[in-house]
DNA sequence: TCCATTTCCGGGAACGTTACCGGGAAATCC
DNA sequence: GGATTTCCCGGTAACGTTCCCGGAAATGGA
């Protein structure tokens, strides 16, 4: 069977005996179709073992099924998880999705973005390299923003974490755990999620009546080295009895509890991390990272939804942020009153 | 602009002032045609800001420039790091990437392997689910097995990291370490990658004459809590000073070195333990997790290698297994004469 | 019974591209 | 210089589907 010529829908109108025009009404369920030969028609196809052919659909109908996502690397577990959403969600609407990384590099980026359109997408997903916003613009299609970029361009749909809620999360759990001057370890200064987490800190900080001005700050790049040597320069210049880190990334935390360690500090005795991602290797150290978590999974599937009605012209360029979770693991000390207190009290 | 028509293929070559047809050749590079209108032509199209509509072409010449990818679960690393290596070798060729995740269920992968031959992919990179041999029999797409399960399927291309290469390294390494009868660790009986595993044990054994039952097994789920649980029972077994685990998954080893800490067991000191796989969460652990690291990346370049040349007829069948590679983090103790003696030798 | 309406179906034209065939002009050969 | 080849190019027919239009049959109401 391997060698005969693939089933058309002339093929399943010859043995239905109807014309391709009645098939075509059968197959895509229309609705002036009666009953009976909708039925004699999809018995024929099912008996040839027809298959659709999507290209055909799509270059006549203009609707190609397929759908685009562009991030920045399929390999970071948190991408990952973005991509299996979106896969999900796409397959349960009868879409494909074509998945690309752009390893935050704007020839790749523009290059996959050329290969989406000539693949005819009906609408991309992406998470765009920082400064490409006249790219999208040009890009003529529809398209959904994810991640943190989102606010940089007004007029588009996108989803994104929570970045307030997760920072007031944050922080609020921090001061309950009795940490009322937690360093902030950041981004580099040219990522603009780095400028949305300080913002959140400072809004958060007016509400709760303290000094933004109060938290100290260390920078360092997104990585486990970038977290480790910005805790290397932490502790040097803090020479408390314990010293506390809010790290804007899971890897960058990691990093910094592998800094204490190397610098014969225990955690979580005498250093405090608290993560900012929930990727899982998070789980695996220890002691476990304590982190928020992004709804990386919700994120992908939403960004799907949204795409969807942007493209069925239902365009009402929706910002959406899906909320963050607290995951306690231990790699945060409680020296909130009341353990101290009862600490002390069975000491007594 | 946004609503202006869509530039089709006749729109450049009335431009240039040529027929369709050899704007056709200038645009797919075919050699009858002079430099002069090919030059023409193909400035027509870049004022134009023509671009190919692939769906037209696919259908035309069959060619879609579009492979399917079919993996368990893209959001694990193992294999988010196949897919990204997959996409970027399919990038080069110039070819786009459709991913699906099984999530080792039948129906699903059924579904997916529909909606790829309905897409009209060209050929399809897939680790099956176990016993879907006649499935992709009657598939009638090209295509190439990835991962473990291989050699279940005669005369069909395969790509896999070598597992008889991986266990030598592992077993010698243990050897060398003074670890002369290793736990093995391994997964449910029912997966094809266990037999494959104890195999290539076996035939170690034989090579090195040592006597193959003599190495204690303990089963368990492929699992974080799989490989807890199996460490527990070991524990209870087993009360040597020094306990030697070689696990078959790096998520069962990291949950062997939680076990054993739950048991009040140091590792290194009075537990090693060695992985398979190279998951990045094994570096984040404490100590960080010596384990065999599969090419991941490296396999799903190769798979679309495969894959194209059993498109273009080429199909040699073959069968690709590439080296492992051991990754030294601490999770394991050297036992070994000569590290003894110079340990004892420092003391004097 | 007759006209109007609805229901259902067939015929043909697209969609944008490539494959194939044939032909004119230039180049080459004896 | 005529015959033959080579080199380019244009015209036309597909590829498989959906969409539009018209018409036949069935249905409804007076």
């Amino acid at each position: 069977m391997r060698g005969s010529r693939r089933q058309t829908i002339v093929d399943v109108a010859q043995r239905a005996g109807v014309s391709k025009s009645t098939a075509a009404r059968a197959l895509s369920n229309a609705p002036e179709i009666s009953p009976a030969t909708r039925d004699k028609v999809l018995a024929a196809a099912r008996a040839l073992g027809y298959e659709r052919n999507h290209l055909a659909v799509g270059m006549r109908s203009g609707r190609s099924g397929m759908l685009g996502l562009v991030i920045p690397d399929i390999a970071n577990p948190f991408w990952a998880e973005v991509a299996r959403g979106a896969q999900d969600r796409a397959a349960d609407a009868g879409a494909s999705l074509l998945v690309f990384s752009s390893d935050w590099d704007h020839d790749r980026e523009a290059r996959h973005l050329q290969a989406l359109r000539q693949a005819r997408v009906e609408g991309v997903i992406i998470n765009p390299v920082a400064d490409s916003f006249d790219d999208l613009h040009r890009f003529g299609l529809p398209f959904v923003l994810i991640g943190s970029s989102a606010e940089r361009f007004p007029d588009t749909s996108s989803v994104g974490s929570d970045i307030t809620q997760a920072v007031r999360l944050g922080l609020d759990y921090l001061l309950s755990m009795g940490h009322r001057r937690p360093w902030l370890m950041l981004g580099p200064r040219w990522r603009i999620a780095r400028a949305r987490f300080l913002r959140a800190v400072n809004d958060h900080c007016l509400e709760r009546d303290v000094d933004p001005a109060s938290l100290p700050i260390e920078d360092g790049e997104y990585t486990v080295e970038g977290g480790h040597a910005a805790m290397t320069r932490i502790l040097e210049r803090d020479k408390s009895p314990h010293i506390c880190v809010f790290a804007a990334n899971d890897l960058m935390a990691l990093g910094a509890m592998m800094a204490a360690r190397d610098a014969g500090l225990n955690c979580p005795e005498q250093v405090s991390v608290l993560g900012f991602d929930g990727i899982p290797g998070g789980a695996f150290s220890w002691p476990g990272l304590t982190t928020i978590e992004k709804p990386a999974r919700a994120l992908g599937r939403r960004a799907v939804e949204s795409l969807v009605d942007e493209i069925a012209g239902r365009a009402d360029h929706s910002r959406i942020y899906l909320p963050c979770r607290l995951i306690e693991r231990g790699s945060l000390a409680d020296l909130s009153d009341a353990a101290v207190g009862s600490r002390q009290s069975e000491r007594v």
